[in-house]
DNA sequence: TTATATTATGAAAACGTTTTCATAATATCA
DNA sequence: TGATATTATGAAAACGTTTTCATAATATAA
């Protein structure tokens, strides 16, 4: 909090010489005033510097002008470049973001939701997460709410995401044109609904190329590095030959990628590697990684628009944002 | 803005069948209440799920409960960290961070300050960018101020960070130590504090161990992934012989890594890398990197507890973080 | 020209708290 | 027991805006 008693609207009303309400009005700009006051006003704002206490005006106004982002983790790539494109959508407009970190824990991501809410967001956006459809209906009934990067069933109006079943379709399709038959999975968490929509499209990939499903080439990750590493190790104990793993996520891919390392596979040569985000560093990886593009910033940016829109009644209607096989060096034919 | 109508401060009163001060007295908890009365008042509180108004309690107190937080860019790996650590600081107690994004530019990164203080944070944590001293002091007047991860000249009593120049003096001793003698430095951005005081660390380990400061092994990047990749570049094309190279922060660690992989060049067997940071995707480098740790969780741990300290008034001097060296497996002897 | 509609403006109420100030109730002391 | 200090409490002012309402000034129509 500023220490020097700040300049009010009384200050600019008395400079200008005229009532408070008219300061407000020039500075609303909803409310018409002549011009002499419009101008006298202005100058007497620049000249002492004024800034409108948020406080006095969310009161009085009932809006709060700020948006809340909620997050599952600062420092996940892929949610922090979405985090990125709502601060680009944003910018330049009199909302302002304000963010907190569900942690990937239910109860933590509820907690932050409810503080923000607390805090007189004039909307809500959530990047993935585990509310419930119903949760989530019942808080979009008191704030506009849009949901960033998860497809949440009966509640589609209000998602921005891209299809994982098909995104994770054509990296399967991808691995089998290139003649691999034999191709693990490791997928997300179980209880992620993400991680069993991309799970799903690589099934369908291998059915619709009449290759046999193998549950022993399935291994359930978490979409954190450290899983991949341990998912290599049980799909190598199991003892079913493969030439190709497909990761859930990039994150998982990394992990895979060392623990391939340190057993002295090379990837690509003895084995392709398929990720999924293509997250910035996905291209720095030795070898640089074959993923699925989702266009994270993209996501952020559109769920800006959208809850912009619809914060000044306009109805719009959720954009469709597709995912993009993107090929590099981890994958390569199978011989 | 919740829709429904808020149960206010008078409808406690009311069910509770006590004057509003009273209500506000529990609730804050600062002035004796009767035991009796303080039950009605919590009881009547939970029944009808009462939540403050955080805008009219604003105004009355003069505090917003509110902690600003600036960082320099949402998904850089050591910014994110520190990050969690202000989360985690801030966390089960009253304070509530509020983000901003200078995405490493001088503008924004003023202007994102200014929205916020303007937002009437209580306090600001500011990790890195580049305000000078004279504005962080004026500033520093205005609102309660910790500095992460940057060291400004007479500030630094509003400063966490770690020596640079030491935490670089122990990496580049270490490759001395292992037998290397050509060693080169990709630098940090030439405008950042800390790119400076990481290569003086560099060239005053060599002075120690009376090897010569080469010019040409000593390559300016800008803390990004590619940037390490151009610095490969560079380097080569100069034809100066090197068996070590330390780069400035992890990022372009990577970026030199991928380089070295697309030349051929393999690590550590042809050359050794050495990284800064120890940023968590560190150790999955392949071959996973050997770095200097800036415990950077810790730093915005610190940074969380010594604010709220100087919020409550107490006077609390800044600890003071080492860095630690992390060997793993991108070094090794020098043949 | 007069009656009526429109416009710009200021006064004052409202927003929901915290906090000062006054006072009734109670405890403490001689 | 009476006088005084202490305590709990409520009334009311304050915080700095927005917005409703009334009104003076002006434009429009007959």
């Amino acid at each position: 909090m500023l220490k020097k008693d700040a300049v009010t609207i009384d200050d600019i009303a008395r400079e200008a010489n005229v009532s408070i309400s008219t300061v407000s009005r020039v500075l609303r700009g909803n409310v018409k005033v002549s011009d002499s006051k419009r101008e006298a006003v202005l100058t007497a704002v620049a000249q002492l510097d004024y800034q409108p206490n948020v406080f006095a005006r969310g009161l009085a106004s009932g809006q709060s002008m700020a948006i809340g982002v909620l997050t599952q983790n600062f420092g996940s790539p892929f949610y922090d470049a979405i985090l990125q494109g709502v601060v680009k959508g944003l910018y330049g407009t009199d909302y302002f973001p304000i963010f907190a970190d569900g942690q990937w824990q239910p109860e933590i991501e509820y907690e932050a939701i409810m503080a923000m809410v607390q805090r007189q967001i004039d909307g809500l956006i959530i990047i993935g997460g585990f509310m419930t459809s119903n949760e989530l209906s019942q808080l979009s009934t008191q704030i506009p709410l849009i949901m960033v990067a998860r497809q949440v069933p009966d509640f589609e109006d209000h998602c921005i995401y891209i299809d994982n079943a098909t995104a994770s379709f054509k990296a399967t399709k991808y691995l089998l044109e290139l003649g691999h038959k034999r191709i693990a999975h490791i997928s997300g968490r179980a209880d992620h609904p993400d991680a069993a929509a991309r799970q799903q499209g690589y099934e369908m990939a291998l059915e619709e190329a009449g290759v046999d499903i193998i549950q022993g080439l399935i291994v359930e990750g978490n979409f954190r590095r450290q899983s991949g590493v341990l998912a290599v190790e049980t799909l190598l104990s199991r003892g079913i030959s493969f030439s190709a793993i497909f990761a859930a996520n990039d994150q998982m891919a990394y992990g895979t990628r060392l623990s391939l390392y340190r057993r002295g596979i090379r990837v690509p040569e003895d084995l392709s590697l398929m990720g999924f985000d293509d997250e910035p560093a996905a291209s720095f990886m030795i070898p640089p990684l074959t993923t699925v593009r989702q266009p994270a910033v993209e996501l952020g940016q559109e769920a800006a628009k959208v809850i912009l829109a619809r914060l000044r009644g306009e109805t719009v209607s959720i954009p469709r944002l597709e995912a993009e096989l993107v090929v590099r060096e981890s994958t390569r034919i199978h011989q």
